[in-house]
DNA sequence: CATGAATGAGTTTTCATTCAT
DNA sequence: TATGAATGAAAACTCATTCAT
């Protein structure tokens, strides 16, 4: 691996285990295995790295949530496949899952960088299908962002519970997950 | 306002504004208008600053919550109100509900603060009312704490959506949005 | 002495003894005798700190410059007065003489901040005198400026040889000097 | 041009833009266009370069002085010759001329390097000119040294101030100059 | 010879905390 | 109580130099 990625996956194991304010540049270099200087090779300061650790995630979770997705398939199948997909990448991704729900929306990180989009108009899928659903009747007439952000916050809710041990989330839970989310968006 | 005050209201404001990490004293000091000595003469020291503003936040929310609850209503009704007052204190207070969603799993946040009871016993009131609920066959079986949890996630990220202006919150869509958490948690 | 003399004057000691390249912070605090984080009450960085020398410096030899100097008094004395405080400040302070001649038209030292008025306008005081001479037709037609400049190079060349110990300057000497001086620009 | 000339022209560059003590090997390369390896083949350190690029100036001005020279000629004319070409020279390579003039007696440059012949023996041509013209009792009774450095200095200070663009220099403006230095050595 | 990624010692800078007033 | 100058440990950052390719 390269020594950017080693830096920027200890930067992500530390902001999980400490918390932002906490990582130091010190820690990061033992941990990453580098020189102190080495950092300053790839990113300008700790600010940059942090960005782009943010970037790296939601370009990955970005890419992970469309693995699987077809757009002829039924309104529900497309929902589920979707919201299967972040329930997994969080599963399998933790730090990068709560680093972006913790992050997205602190001071942080700029308004511009939270806007960006990640690559792969993920975003926009999710959209389209709320939108898509509502002119069929099957979804409640909201703001599509509104309803977007609602079952984001279903989601991310159930993956802390399974992160803190509440619960294991085998194939069945995971399907009445998805299942409950739906309904908590039909009319 | 007295000088302890001026110090905490400070401190909320700075963390809103440029996130905890980021608030030095030398910050502080000149927010709130004070000598750099004075907070010593309230606090013991940084930790403990923002230990008792995220205990004032906390308790606020606390008695927030339990506005107009009549316990003897029906289920959804104290659901609804409950959950109503969770939305409107984020909306009237987003300092604090964000400081609190934000720090309430930072290691900065003492574990013990953490579990703590708000003075108002509002948690237990939800608690009790999951319970309530699951015993009527009304409220899907699962931990009690969780099951919090995911209503406060899903009230949580529908208002961060809202602060960041990704929609306005009018009367209309507050209904809808507890209805939707209602429905996240029925059986 | 105040803290921030202490280190104005530690710090031309250490440009003096090893140039200002070579000036660390950590040398300087320990001449100065005073804690690494005091520099930062008074100054904002090194360059700040350079630059409020610079200007104490040159304020410095411009009130030196003016003393005793009587605007009726004839051509010569007034050069005479001048020049020779010139070169007594120079005698006297030589780690300011030296400093001032060093920077003065290094990059080190903005083009503004040495074009700055020294704020007792010795510099226009020799223009006028200068020009004045020229105009009673016993000072060499030339621009004031290359004139003030000539007279500059001479007083500080020999400074530079009094510093390296090559002769004493007694009174006597120094009115010799001084006459050698006013012998260059004669018509 | 070879990897080392452009090495060296590049160290004067930065050294006239920006002073010694802000040249730093990330700059320089950048400014040569080599790698930042290379420099290592042809100088042992940063120190080594400099003074590479000193002895080279110190060199070129030496060569540069003795232009014309005719040592059967009078003893003004020989005077004239030898500071007119030193004038010349800080005109036409400024950079190099700042360089020699502020770093000689800089602590980067070594002693004995500073007291070395420039290979040309311009610096014995200047002195034996000066004992000469004390022999015949034209030129004042000092060091020959010194006296040599009084010249040094009022050519150096009449080039600083052409420099920063107090004024023009002519040709009538260099005759001026040269017959004032002249006097100013003058018995 | 030429390169540039990696290094770590050294330097600058920050900032919570103390303490005399 | 209230202050703010002074502090120094810790943090961020720089940069000459090395070395494998």
């Amino acid at each position: 691996m390269s020594k950017k990625e080693d830096i920027m996956m200890a930067t992500l194991d530390l902001i999980h285990e400490e918390g932002l304010q906490s990582v130091t540049f010190a820690k990061l270099f033992k941990r990453a295995n580098v020189g102190s200087g080495t950092i300053y090779n790839y990113f300008a300061n700790k600010e940059d790295l942090v960005n782009e650790v943010y970037k790296e995630s939601r370009t990955h979770m970005g890419e992970y949530l469309l693995q699987g997705y077809d757009a002829h398939a039924s309104l529900y199948e497309r929902f589920k496949c979707l919201q299967m997909n972040r329930l997994r990448f969080g599963m399998h991704f933790p730090k990068k899952f709560l680093f972006i729900d913790s992050y997205s929306f602190s001071p942080y990180i700029s308004t511009e960088l939270r806007n960006t989009d990640d690559g792969y108009n993920s975003s926009k899928t999710v959209q389209d299908l709320i939108v898509d659903g509502q002119r069929q009747g099957i979804i409640k007439e909201m703001d599509s962002h509104l309803c977007h952000q609602l079952i984001h916050g279903i989601i991310s809710s159930i993956l802390k519970g399974y992160y803190v041990n509440k619960y294991p989330l085998n194939e069945e839970q995971i399907r009445q997950m998805i299942e409950s989310a739906w309904k908590a968006i039909l009319v």
